[in-house]
DNA sequence: GAAAAGTCTACTAAATTAGTAGGTTACTAA
DNA sequence: TTAGTAACCTACTAATTTAGTAGACTTTTC
């Protein structure tokens, strides 16, 4: 299951991508707009900040904002930051590897073969996506 | 992350379909040779076998066995029984179906857009692969 | 009838998730 | 320079899920 964290971020990043121009939008705005709790969004968007997605303005008038254009913001890079490995399994994580301590042989171990296309196929679509391809074309910022 | 609940099934389903023959196979000799706990794993091949995967017989000489050849079981179906919904979130699941009730529009929802792409490509890799397409073909069963 | 092996019910510990509460810092405008 | 606004930060908590354990019961075989 996808955890709310990173629905809610998601969301977020899409609202702020659908709004025109380049000012700041409060999280109390997104919060409303989108039914997330102002303070668990609160959490999230500060992680977003802190890994380069988004810029924040404090005081009046303050907000965030998205540091790059829609389509160079990759969900490959959204999904790290908010989900973590996109790996099921972390015997197949590309950046956050680890042995299965109970697992003699991975070479030949049925999950390992399966979770391996899972991810492989679950990359590309990540890879295969900017914030802009998931935003409703009707909802884009000119 | 994959449970391990489905991990540990997909280990015993696979170490079932390596044997030769059609001896009953005892949990105690899957559990030890995949290194699961013996009562952990007892639940789930019985959940396995309530969902027509698996035959059993008590007694002595009694244990699991697959009812159909590994080729004709697919890891669609076995994904379901143990890991429960494909998609990752219920908006977009075929079997499970779910309005998401802070969402005010499906069909513009960024979230759903991407999810349904991921369900998709899950739904591929799971299909193509039959139990026997993830078994070490050195371990297969002549 | 004794031993073997699956079946079933109920409970529990640990981890994770989804928050809440409340104070602090930085910025803006009057 | 002060009041108000909005992000920042720390710490705690409730609920849920996961991964088991414990122990008694049933069926089958020798």
């Amino acid at each position: 299951m996808l955890s709310k964290k990173t629905k809610y971020g998601l969301k977020a990043l899409a609202y702020l991508a659908s709004q025109k121009g380049k000012n700041p939008i409060q999280i109390s705005e997104i919060a409303e707009h989108e039914n997330i709790s102002q303070k668990f969004l609160e959490s999230i968007l500060l992680s977003l900040r802190k890994t380069g997605f988004l810029g924040s303005k404090k005081g009046k008038g303050g907000g965030y904002y998205l540091l790059r254009p829609p389509e160079e913001i990759s969900m490959i890079d959204v999904m790290r930051v908010l989900e973590g490995p996109i790996a099921m399994v972390p015997c197949v994580s590309l950046n956050f590897y680890e042995t299965c301590d109970d697992c003699p042989d991975e070479q030949n171990c049925a999950v390992h073969k399966l979770m391996l296309q899972v991810r492989d196929s679950a990359l590309e679509v990540y890879r295969n996506n900017s914030l802009r391809d998931i935003i409703s074309s009707s909802f884009l910022q000119s």
